[in-house]
DNA sequence: CGTGTGAGTTGATATGCATCAACCAGGGTC
DNA sequence: GACCCTGGTTGATGCATATCAACTCACACG
């Protein structure tokens, strides 16, 4: 497809464990002393491989592990019953897909991949046997759930409260904290997301996400070419997010 | 204030054990054999009682407990910098508050008691080791933690997607589902929560909500008088709601 | 090299709901 | 009983954003 498949996953695979993986200090791992991290080591289902756009799990289908992304990026999204896709969340490397149907025995929503992206599956009968062992792992997905929470109570605010410009600032502010969290640029990255994307996570019309944009762009608070992005002006975006915590 | 605290709080607490508790089917007992009951019995602090109006626990004050609620109701709210409120969730009698919190120190939101209720308080420290040694327990904390993800998705499909109408007929029937729930009856109830609180949690108006009721009522839905409310056309509101998955 | 297809942008118009404002009813207080 | 205060309702107007439509660009494909 193209070219953007770089050094991160090459890097974060080159021993197939979490013990090396670049990304322990952001995901799973972050819980345990490497004894323990042994134990996940055995139950992880590791270098699973989606092309852009193919489904990594569907809703209401049976539930049986969470993923965690390598590389890449996820999409997760709930299907009303009318027909209509509403996003739920952007996935990035590090991060934990599936908490939403945990305990449960199907998918709540369904995740498909944005770009290529490897994950690692771990199956959840193991990951609640291996929190019931583990104490730290135990806290760990405690708090990975109620972060989870408080992301989406993050998402209401920002649908019932904040005007398009708003939502987009808080969008772009949130990527660009979790790129530095992985020692990427904050200020300048690509999206791995459509505005189509974007524009139905946020409950916005792709227009006006273009709109908002382009008007960001002649205000020289960010400079965009398709999904390359670029935070010119941080401080100007967030006191326009003001009041919207980001992830 | 008004003699609405009734049957179901006395019937609760007649022997302040979470075993003869008639929420068990509802709340963490639900998870447990009757041996282990005792263990949760043990550290649950029982008969805490609010005021319409009082607070159960504050946004960003330290993080120490979880709440069951016995009788009345609590609404959970955020409060974003810019200083508004967003109500994410009100919480009936089986329900247990606190969990966009868990292993976190410090609370992510605010809880009110809407009317006069009661709680009981679970240290989350105790929460956690009870979860640790029952794995009933930390599965059921699991399946709650990942249902609040789901309800808090729900609410964002509500926003983005939904019309006045569509929202206000999907909150009157998840309101309708869980007194049901509680074997009351799923037609005819009071709403624990003013106008105002439905505006803000649905994302709308105060007066928006007023015309959809009052609009509602002429077209046969529903029989409303202040908070008391009858779901006279069942039907009617879920086609109404329909792709809103209720609580 | 033309042709098709999907993503993105831009403009013109429409609309659902917020906002502003006035009013009403119930209940607590003096 | 007069007062106020809060919660709720109803009406008139405005605005942010959806919707509809047209166009551009890039890229894939035969």
């Amino acid at each position: 497809m193209n070219q953007s498949i770089p050094v991160n996953q090459v890097s974060s695979i080159s021993k197939s464990s979490c013990q090396h993986c670049s990304l322990s200090n952001l995901c799973l791992p972050l819980a345990l002393d490497s004894d323990d991290m042994n134990r996940l080591d055995e139950v992880v289902n590791r270098d699973r491989i989606f092309n852009r756009g193919e489904q990594v799990f569907t809703q209401s289908t049976p539930f049986r592990s969470c993923y965690a992304v390598k590389s890449g990026a996820i999409k997760t999204s709930v299907i009303t019953e009318s027909g209509d896709e509403q996003i739920t969340g952007f996935f990035m490397p590090g991060e934990l897909v599936g908490l939403d149907s945990m305990s449960d025995d199907t998918h709540a929503s369904t995740a498909k991949a944005l770009e290529r992206t490897s994950v690692c599956e771990i199956p959840v009968e193991q990951l609640e046997q291996l929190a019931h062992t583990l104490p730290g792992m135990q806290h760990h997905m405690f708090h990975l759930m109620s972060q989870e929470i408080r992301n989406s109570h993050q998402l209401s605010v920002l649908l019932s409260k904040n005007t398009a410009e708003e939502r987009i600032a808080a969008l772009l502010l949130s990527l660009s904290t979790r790129f530095q969290r992985r020692k990427l640029s904050p200020t300048h990255f690509n999206l791995p997301m459509a505005r189509n994307d974007i524009a139905n996570f946020l409950g916005l019309a792709v227009e006006t996400v273009s709109r908002v944009f382009t008007r960001f762009q002649n205000q020289g608070l960010i400079r965009a070419r398709g999904r390359d992005i670029e935070l010119v002006d941080l401080e100007a975006l967030q006191t326009m997010a003001q009041g919207t915590a980001q992830t």
